[in-house]
DNA sequence: CGAGGGGTTGACGTTGTTCAATGAGCGTGG
DNA sequence: CCACGCTCATTGAACAACGTCAACCCCTCG
């Protein structure tokens, strides 16, 4: 992966909506939603744009005016420290609309580039604001989905505060599997999960080297396999187990019914 | 402090709207808002409950029908592990909305108690959603409020997760001294700190024999002093520096204008 | 006056970091 | 085609940060 630039190749966006599904899906988990309504979202969307890994989708303290959904690839929100150290705060995945913090905060406080070559759609903020007004129900969606956002970041801090070692990796594991399965992109136990094990690391608050003695260990424990870009879990309860994994915090289930 | 139980005593709130001024204050900071638009606020808030250290505000996977707003008192978001752990994800101050998240989440994915005796005046789900019917800008606010928690959640992964021994425990000072200071509550250099050092290393992952070596280290340098409930910053360029603590994470400044 | 919550301190063990060397894979240019 | 520079992964040994265990203090409250 190329460090954190800035090149981004704008592609034409063709006129047609694009295809938002993967995040209707993640909205109609927990909401209903007519697919009158999805269109109407998709329909805001102006722009669909390719970034390389590396390219930032939004970068703290920029006054951005619009919003991103990741169509396809990875990202990653993150803040520096003075040092040049990254933490990473939430691995965003397809289906993810990753900025939508920018459009009550206006200005961010961290930044989001792409870990692998992304596909993004954009929505500006003033057809947010008119498709709130139009439709106040909306509001309330966007609002929670937020809101999700903030309770992950909360787990995150169970995680690194209080859990180490292999427990504090297979925890991020469990996390990506349930998002990803949400989305439609697991096949059997195989998902992928394209970050180094530098990107781990700025995950959990480990060095790289750490990174990978602990994920030896889960290996040879026979939890998960493969070390590349796709990882299979072996043993999904064992997983779960060590990880002391409950997926309430990702709010996966139905509210309104 | 006692452990935390779940004893609460409901005090009449006697018919007066009550004293939200401190909330106002943050508000106003970032927002306009008209006097009227003020009382209307408090108005709507039913009754004042005064609970001991260690009672619950709110419960995780309770379902709960209001907000509370602390009029006075620290409380704590937290969550536990299997083995008992706590791990605190924001400590709460006078003037703190803390459990508005509860609006769009309607289950709360943590929970929140009382760290001193607190008095805490609260607000049916039922008129908030009438509230924001009535003026929509009341959305915005309050979506507002509950982003400035999640960005405070992204800080705190940033200072557990890269951040090591005085670092930490100093930038705990500076948020907590900073947001004291917008709702009025410091004396010059000193404000009240409250924690325990047990509570102190829930916070920031560390245990509480680590806290106390970290203090006096804290202390034996200058930047701060006092040991007790009330901590008193001698070098504030000092203690910032040390903690690379940069504020523009609690959004304090104006926005709206 | 005894129990219990906090704080303080020391010796020692564990977890995770640092430094350092090595190899595998991959795109680029000669 | 191969050499090269690069990123990523792997491993070992020394070291630092932090946790554990244990003892002791002070204070408050019943």
């Amino acid at each position: 992966m190329r460090t954190f630039l800035d090149n981004q190749v704008p592609a034409p966006a063709g006129g047609a909506a694009p295809d938002i599904s993967r995040f209707l899906a993640t909205i109609r988990q927990r909401f209903t939603l007519s697919e009158h309504e999805g269109d109407l979202i998709a329909s805001q969307f102006q722009e669909v744009v390719e970034l390389n890994a590396g390219d930032y989708i939004a970068r703290e303290g920029q006054k951005i005016g619009f919003c991103s959904l990741i169509l396809d690839g990875f990202a990653a929100r993150f803040k520096e420290t003075a040092a040049g150290e990254r933490q990473i705060m939430e691995v965003q995945i397809p289906g993810d609309f990753v900025d939508l913090h920018s459009y009550p905060l206006e200005v961010l406080d961290h930044s989001i580039a792409a870990l692998t070559p992304c596909k993004v759609a954009r929505l500006p903020h003033r057809a947010l604001t008119q498709l709130i007004e139009d439709h106040p129900r909306f509001a309330r969606i966007l609002w929670f989905a937020t809101m999700v956002d903030a309770s992950m970041h909360r787990e995150w801090l169970l995680n690194i505060g209080t859990r180490n070692g292999m427990a504090r990796i297979a925890h991020l594991m469990c996390e990506i599997y349930s998002r990803s399965q949400l989305v439609g992109l697991t096949e059997g136990g195989k998902f992928r999960f394209p970050l180094s094990q530098t990107q781990i690391g700025e995950c959990l608050g480990y060095t790289q080297m750490h990174v990978n003695r602990m994920l030896k260990k889960l290996r040879q424990v026979g939890v998960i396999a493969g070390t590349g870009q796709v990882v299979e879990i072996l043993d999904w309860e064992g997983l779960q187990r060590l990880a002391e994994f409950d997926p309430a915090y990702l709010y996966l289930s139905g509210r309104e019914g």
